[in-house]
DNA sequence: AAATAATTATGTTATAGAGCACAAAGGTAA
DNA sequence: TTACCTTTGTGCTCTATAACATAATTATTT
């Protein structure tokens, strides 16, 4: 664990969500609790089953949350694109992680003991406010993806992941090629179907010019279509 | 709406996770702030799409909280029993209901206004704290439930819903028939499958000797053969 | 009580998508 | 360079489950 000094100007900027409601001094102690900690490309940042200690903000980097299913096939929960929290859930849950949680790509994430998190919260309400707020945010999202997964056809499916990957990390100066580059596995692994079944579907989407593949980098095309063919399943 | 004259007392015994945390002037706004309405059976309690208004909470009778699919199919998304709190994640996540809530039999249910909850909450941690825990605790089964609706076989999913109405409504008194009587069609909602197979799994089950159906009275009989099937999906 | 509608049951058919096999391409290591 | 592994791509087969059709029951309404 690197324990790197930063300013508080930093930690701020890095944090602004958590940072935002406190008061001076809790925003020393928070400073006191503030570790930052990278990952590698790929690497698990924690697993199914174990126990919860910290909060974690995305500094830097693409992060999948996901689960292992029946038969070893892993199912993508949620992504976690830079500033946001996660790991917190379980904790709050008085249990241990449901999920695991991966580096898509080199990480700088920041921890905070879920114990001073708890003592700040018990503090702050206004803070107390942005968890709520958080969490029903994502189980709404969580209730409708679902019903997404389980009544889309794999096109829909699909097309829905790749406009979910638009909204969530963005595109890339032209304006069209997605900001990440997932494996044909990962794109599976997100949209509930086999990775022969997520090739197949992209090199159809591909011949009807709604997007354009090359490797892993994806240029979408024709959104319109896409939210279409999402909409009807 | 019925505005029922209520001791502090019942109101304490009908909200006791509410209540609990409150101090005397809070529990006084509180009880201004109380009404209960009764819903019959296959009522619709709201809609997909409407603005969250109130805090309910569960007096008396069972509610499915569900969401309308892709070419017209239902799934239901969770249930509530008795003393459980729903309604109010949509308010808190500032945006309108993602899914539908109806009576599965007829129902008492207590509303509170959603900004009289807002008021108690910014002057009351420990009822924060309660909202955060059930949230987080919510999220972490609808994280389970997508892997399982989605990963499982039939059999899996459906021994996986008895299972779990089980777990929510209990028994009778003769310790092995489900408390609640479903339609096959809610079931088969339940456990993201057509009517048909989940009638047809549920005469599986009984030829098998792993359950008895009587109408839509259903005897769990072997109940760890119940829980093989739902594991191994 | 008769009529109508809803629910449950069962058989048959059709198909979306998994599973598997294998080849080609691209990456990484020795 | 050669060897080896991972990822991508394509074709073929098979099966779980939806979709449909039609009774048989059971509720509900008139």
């Amino acid at each position: 664990m690197v324990k790197k000094e930063l300013t508080e100007t930093e930690i701020a900027e890095s944090i602004p969500d958590l940072w935002q409601p406190l008061t001076a001094s809790q925003r020393d102690f928070l400073a006191q609790n503030f570790t930052i900690q990278k990952y590698k490309k790929n690497e698990t940042i924690y697993c199914e089953g174990e126990t919860p200690m910290h909060l974690m903000c995305l500094l830097s980097g693409k992060v999948k949350i996901y689960k292992e299913g029946v038969g070893g096939r892993s199912q993508i929960i949620r992504v976690i694109k830079d500033k946001e929290y996660f790991a917190y859930r379980a904790y709050f849950a008085e249990g241990n992680f449901v999920t695991a949680a991966a580096a898509f790509e080199p990480c700088t994430i920041c921890l905070i003991p879920m114990p001073a998190i708890m003592k700040l919260l018990r503090e702050n309400n206004e803070l107390a406010m942005f968890f709520i707020r958080q969490l029903s945010i994502d189980l709404g999202i969580s209730d409708e993806r679902t019903v997404n997964l389980t009544q889309k056809h794999i096109r829909g499916r699909l097309a829905e992941s790749l406009l979910f990957l638009k909204d969530t990390y963005g595109l890339e100066e032209d304006e069209s090629t997605l900001s990440i580059y997932l494996s044909r596995e990962d794109l599976a692994n997100l949209s509930n179907m086999t990775t022969s079944n997520a090739i197949r579907t992209l090199s159809n989407f591909a011949t009807e010019k709604i997007i354009t593949i090359d490797g892993r980098k994806i240029k979408i095309i024709d959104e319109e279509k896409l939210k279409k063919i999402s909409k009807i399943g």
